[in-house]
DNA sequence: ACATTGACGTTATATTGTATCAATCTTGTT
DNA sequence: AACAAGATTGATACAATATAACGTCAATGT
């Protein structure tokens, strides 16, 4: 995944929504780009202190994070409380539910797509349930390919 | 739903299992079969304490709780650290992925069956994906159909 | 220039979860 | 009954995750 090109999308996409990918928040989002697995907020700003020699409160690296997820830049794991770049940043098409496959022994997460009918199958299914999906995600653990065959 | 049923099938299942469902640990699982909603872990000690005018260490508290989800009596949502009483202990049937419709608004949780079929085409999707589920657990966030309307 | 807003810092604190070791209770066996 | 072994629980400490509250400063628009 090229970095830099995943950073000239995001300065565009906030140009676009009005808002700042400030410096810290432009470099959060760097780290977690960077970053083979998802990430702690706290784990967040020793990696900020170590590529920056500047000591980020974690506080801060919250608010950034909040910040970047709004803007769709950046997913939260809430089975793991981590979070990482989403994947899609370079994509032209638009976002839908993010799907993210764990893996429970070697951290890598990949997020792939559903095929769609599939997740509209699922929509159906919920919305028979009279329940309105406000933003789907789903977190699927197990074995990637590699850790299976070890 | 019928506590003391609930409570009868969770103990003749641990009977089965050759494990002992404690009077503690049967506490747990009440102060969950009655609760309307997810309760965290500190949650559940204070009910505790109010129910039995006993005070419960947290760490017990979390004890009992990881012994009920090992007996699938108890699921834990990851997306927001709460947890609740399975809604298919008296179920016959086989307990397979939990899904659960989780309102954002009145935190009440509908633990429901998915097509069996969707799951399998789910399912299908990501071992396309090279990758292998360990426990599939679907949890959807929104709103449920009486918090719609208001 | 001035007020308003947003970004960030600082400190404190809340919430969730785990590690460790001691005490107690069960159970099976003799 | 007496003992050993293992499971259960208590007690204490602490780690990890997250939010609240308030202050400072800079950017922005009028």
């Amino acid at each position: 995944m090229d970095t830099e090109k995943a950073i000239d999308k995001a300065e565009h996409n906030c140009l676009e929504h009005g808002v700042k990918l400030t410096p810290k928040r432009k470099s959060v989002l760097e780290i977690l780009l960077e970053s083979k697995h998802p990430q702690s907020a706290y784990e967040i700003a020793d990696l900020y202190q170590q590529k920056l020699a500047e000591k980020i409160p974690a506080m801060s690296v919250y608010r950034m994070l909040e910040f970047l997820i709004e803007q769709g830049l950046v997913h939260k794991l809430a089975s793991t409380n981590k979070f990482l770049a989403c994947s899609h940043i370079t994509c032209t098409h638009s976002h839908k539910t993010p799907q993210f496959l764990i893996c429970d022994n070697c951290q890598t997460v990949n997020e792939i797509g559903i095929d769609s009918s599939l997740i509209a199958a699922l929509e159906q299914s919920i919305s028979d349930n009279h329940f309105k999906l406000s933003s789907p995600q789903l977190e699927l653990h197990g074995l990637c390919e590699a850790c299976q065959t070890n």
